[in-house]
DNA sequence: ATGGTTGCTTAGCAA
């Protein structure tokens, strides 16, 4: 089966492309980020269309992640259930088949040190705990999204650049390396080593012709899963052409469990 | 240190 994760950067701007990528590849399963969008807005009848059953987790402007399958999704959970009164709409997860995956889109952070800094360690904490307090035969056999940290300096234009900074900083690749050690791996590391392969680039500054980009959208799959994994592929043409999110699409081919 | 671009919402924030 082929599953896909793309931050879309709004649902409603990238909804004829989002089509045009699903005539292309016809995932059997793709997660979604950045939706922002209420769920009463959510275009379900549009997706049915296409041949997608609809889960979905969103708000107003901000955040909201979403869950496609061609299978009808179950067992449905949406944010941690913690004790944390938190808004934003970050967490999905559903089962399709016998596969269980989630959605996830990680605070960016703002600046190093800052409120949203904060928040973006707490919710990764939050995060690791949701994942290690679960029996581990529940857990998702894959963590889709934006991550919203590149975990080596491999995954970064410009490391000195970086160094330090939000998205690269140490504490975020602690506590991703704390996520990994609830028993996940990298897919795309698996299957590729180079240097120079990015999921993201700013819209600004020529950011995506210059390859000026970062790695921080990620399939995580669990480690005792890993191996039905057999090709985790960047969608770099994504990015290209009119009204490009400022993501590109993440596809891993896997048998299912 | 600031700016640059896009999206949502309408001046300013978030990314």
């Amino acid at each position: 089966m082929k599953v896909a994760t793309w931050n879309v950067n709004s649902l409603r701007a990238r909804f004829d492309r989002l089509k045009g990528f699903l005539g292309r590849h016809a995932p059997d399963v793709v997660c979604l980020q950045e939706t922002k969008l209420e769920d009463s807005a959510f275009p379900v009848q549009e997706l049915a269309a296409l041949g997608y059953e609809s889960v979905f987790f969103g708000q107003r402007t901000y955040n909201g992640v979403a869950i496609l399958a061609k299978e009808t999704p179950s067992d449905v959970i949406k944010g941690f259930g913690d004790l944390a009164d938190d808004p934003q709409c970050r967490f999905l997860a559903v089962r399709v088949g016998n596969l269980r995956i989630a959605s996830l889109y990680v605070p960016n952070g703002g600046e190093v040190g800052s409120d949203k800094f904060l928040y973006k360690l707490s919710w990764m904490a939050r995060w690791r705990a949701w994942l290690s307090a679960r029996p581990a035969d529940e857990r998702p056999h894959l963590l889709c999204g934006d991550f919203n940290v590149a975990p080596e300096d491999r995954d970064v234009h410009d490391p000195v650049a970086w160094k330090d900074q939000v998205l690269c900083h140490p504490d975020e690749r602690k506590a991703l390396t704390a996520v990994r050690e609830v028993g996940y791996e990298d897919v795309f590391r698996r299957h590729h080593d180079a240097a120079g392969l990015y999921s993201w680039w700013d819209y600004r500054m020529l950011g995506f012709p210059k390859n000026r980009g970062l790695r921080i959208d990620h399939v995580y799959a669990r480690r005792d899963f890993a191996a039905a994994s057999s090709s985790c592929l960047i969608d770099r043409e994504e990015r290209k052409g009119k009204l490009p999110s400022d993501h590109a699409p993440v596809l891993v081919e896997l048998a299912a469990p």
